[in-house]
DNA sequence: TTGAAATTGAATGTTAATTTCAATACGCTG
DNA sequence: CAGCGTATTGAAATTAACATTCAATTTCAA
């Protein structure tokens, strides 16, 4: 069984805040983790109905925020308006393809510094940003050219 | 009279595109450039009512994309979820106060650079970004921390 | 096993954006 | 300057995504 360490965190987390460790959950969260990319709750609510049929959307969207509390899994919110879930890790911004969808991580030094730079400048306490380059892959750069 | 320009500008889009010029389109444009900062067209629509109470919402909504398509306002929408409108210029990023709602423009052109540098790495063609810092302006910082 | 408390999920509510459609205004054309 | 085709207006309805409600059900500690 995979998945193990994360699972553990999970109930860690439901014990420590007096939740209550269901089925649902543990489906929802091994649904999740399986798929790779950023996936919408409707997406996993799909691929978690395929094992169980009865867990609804509600559930699927509450655990969702769960596991984002739990820091298990983190929100993002590109310019389609549709929120998508990632697996928590390492902080990274995005370069979103507006024509296929694809989503490519990374990660710049560079650019962190230089932003708390500026941020010094105007005497702003930065809590979080969102730094998203939208434009073409390459396959659909291609495409588009042709 | 002010913001001749604009007007002109506004002037010559209609015509390009067979769009007929009305005293609302003027009266939008005019309360949108006379306002500061980033607005909503909920807010636009509550100034230009003080000057003209028969014009709707829905053609201050669509008035406001107008002025987007013909260049004049660009449209912004951050994290609270609220689409507001600016006023048209050069390219700018934003911090974005989570207390207050205080917003300041920044730009950085070694950012921009890296961030070029980055999209190149993975074949991608960058056509546009945002890039926004959320946390907390000088006078919020200081309220927090009392 | 039992019962208080948490969870579930269908249905409903919310919020902001967007579309519909009948009435009206614009601005050529004659 | 009157007529007329087309664009525009604005109230109301619709949509889309997120969020909440509540009665029924499940969990888990005693």
């Amino acid at each position: 069984m995979s998945h193990e360490v994360e699972k553990r965190s999970l109930s860690q987390y439901l014990e420590e805040h007096n939740l209550k460790h269901t089925k649902q959950r543990e489906a929802i969260l091994a649904a999740f983790l399986e798929a790779t990319g950023h996936i919408t709750s409707e997406e996993i609510h799909t691929r978690v109905r395929a094992d169980h049929p009865n867990i609804g959307y509600t559930t699927v969207y509450r655990t969702m925020k769960l596991l984002c509390d739990a820091g298990l899994a983190s929100e993002r919110r590109f310019d389609d308006g549709v929120t998508r879930y990632e697996i928590e890790q390492e902080h990274h911004d995005h370069l979103v393809c507006l024509r296929c969808g694809k989503i490519i991580e990374f990660e710049c030094a560079m650019i962190e510094k230089t932003q708390m730079e500026i941020a010094d400048r105007y005497q702003f306490r930065v809590l979080r940003h969102r730094h998203e380059l939208y434009g073409h892959c390459d396959a659909c750069a291609e495409e588009v050219s042709k």
